[in-house]
DNA sequence: TATTGTTATACTCTATAACTATA
DNA sequence: TATAGTTATAGAGTATAACAATA
């Protein structure tokens, strides 16, 4: 869970722990930088997502397991400070798609500088070619290749 | 200036990248089993921290970054569950000590299990002796040894 | 005076249910 | 009928400000 002890049954609980801690310490980083723009973690991520991409409502709701209905809001508040555009859809006279507006692309390339930085100080705690590595991992990890 | 080797930042940006990636994908597991037994992520990390230690509510709030006033309803609704319990602190008249309930540690034991089972397809997609690598990178970068 | 905790208040995030409009 | 989106509603999480009790 959170705490770094290590039920000494199975090696998996130990990366697991670490995985686990090394989240919230990064989630931790995110939360601070999202505040310090009055944005929440979900609204980071809304900006981050629709940085290449244009989504309808739904696909956007599906991509960060989120309802329908919060979505509206949340689009609701970033639409009314400028940082994003509702758009109707040209093949589907029911859908909304939504778009990142040019603030809302400079701040999101702000934000996401940002978090390198914040992140660098707990990056840079390894040296350079174990930095590699972790990436390697990390990256296999996320890619069922 | 004060880099004058090659400074990489494109390199720390990918390592970035994969670990708010992978960073998200293990929320979205604790989020998913918190949910499962009706507690927030922050609820669940409370449960964590508090099984093996007795807190200070000031101490509790420190440790998890929020507001004493949050703590407050956090622990309210813990306690009101029979997961928490508030008890006077024997040094401090103004302090109020927080402990986990034997339901409590029962449950939060139960949950680390989840957490361990659930994340271990995403691991074993590494082989073992990688495991033991991304664990032993993991935990010099969160231990600043 | 300073610290600890709670209360009051306000706003965001979230889901469920009911609704409208379109397919 | 089914799907896309919104609205209404309710509850949790969060911070700020004001407060009481204790140090």
């Amino acid at each position: 869970m959170v705490t770094s002890e290590r039920p000494a049954g199975s090696d998996r609980a130990g990366l697991t722990d670490a995985l686990v801690q090394a989240s919230f310490m990064t989630m931790a980083v995110l939360s601070r930088i999202g505040a310090e723009h009055d944005l929440s973690l979900t609204s980071l991520r809304v900006l981050a997502i629709l940085r290449d991409r244009r989504l309808k409502m739904t696909d956007l709701a599906d991509y960060l397991g989120l309802d329908q209905s919060t979505m509206t809001g949340l689009v609701d508040r970033a639409e009314k400070r400028g940082l994003l555009e509702r758009l109707r859809n040209p093949t589907d006279g029911r859908a909304v798609d939504v778009r990142i507006s040019p603030a809302g692309a400079e701040l999101a390339q702000r934000l996401h500088a940002d978090v390198v930085r914040s992140l660098a100080p707990m990056i840079d705690l390894l040296p350079r070619p174990e930095q590699r590595r972790l990436r390697t991992l990390l990256e296999r990890m996320l890619t069922p290749s």
